[in-house]
DNA sequence: TATAAAAAAGCAACAATGTTGCAAAAGATA
DNA sequence: TATCTTTTGCAACATTGTTGCTTTTTTATA
């Protein structure tokens, strides 16, 4: 029987799943492919246009899930209701995100990227509150639209 | 006819329509009033069960939608999809918002705040990049849940 | 490779959230 | 108070997200 859905980077695709003890399924492979050959983030409308006329909606809610819940992406928060899901780098793993990079919203193409060289600086609070996670999100123009 | 609606804060919320050219109706009262007796930040939710069984529904997001262009409330992005709004400082107009505050997030209570004093620090960003507005959410445990 | 057990996908139905056009009501103005 | 303008509420709809259950696919094992 053969495959229908064509898929590049097979080996890389599957080591990440397996890595993750993640089974190894056609919508998990279509839509990691997705953010493999992606430069910025997806939205879930994003994947669902890309990726859902093969799949149905359940199934793309259900594997961005298990895919932040196991670390391979983490979610971008935005003023617009609409989150943006990203590759994680090598140190994330399930339960734990390190993500310390900035991310980057472009006013013109409305491209989001992670800039993973740009580090989040060091928050002062007031007295009482105690940090977590701190999220930076810059919102101006890309390199490709100047 | 009696007002139905108890109105604490009269004056200020008036004036505070009247100097953004919106006429004062109930619905606005009521909800201006929402975030003025409220430390932190309230999410479409919050506004829709407090003010919602006085007020429709398409009525609330009319009202945020209105107070948003005007610049008397401002978005806080969120990784949950839920954006909230807090008051803007006065410097805050038509067409242009000026909130350099970072907002904080607590894991526990989930309340929002606007930390005033804490000014979002400056972010270099890689060759190509040009920044606009840079807006920092930390998360973490907040005065009262210590 | 065939089979059984486990996991995931698909489907249907539903809940919540957000949008639009239009008629009725309330507010502003003279 | 009368008139004009603005806002509200309503209804209908679109989009987004969730849940339970059955069928299909994948994995583990003989």
């Amino acid at each position: 029987m053969p495959k229908e859905v064509v898929i590049v980077n097979n080996n890389k695709l599957i080591k990440l799943l397996k890595q993750n003890g993640l089974s190894i399924t056609d919508s998990r492979r279509k839509i990691l492919q997705l953010f493999l050959e992606q430069d910025g983030a997806l939205a879930h409308g994003d994947i669902e246009k890309k990726a859902g006329e093969k799949f149905d909606r359940v199934t793309v809610y259900r594997t961005l899930q298990i895919f932040v819940d196991k670390g391979i992406i983490h979610t971008i928060p935005t003023a617009d209701n609409s989150i943006r899901y990203a590759l994680c780098k090598d140190e994330c793993g399930e339960g734990h995100h390190h993500d310390h990079h900035i991310h980057f919203v472009c006013d013109n193409c409305n491209t989001t990227y992670c800039l993973d060289d740009v580090v989040t600086p060091e928050i002062k609070l007031p007295k009482g509150y105690s940090a977590g996670h701190v999220e930076v999100v810059v919102e101006g123009v890309c390199k490709n639209c100047q």
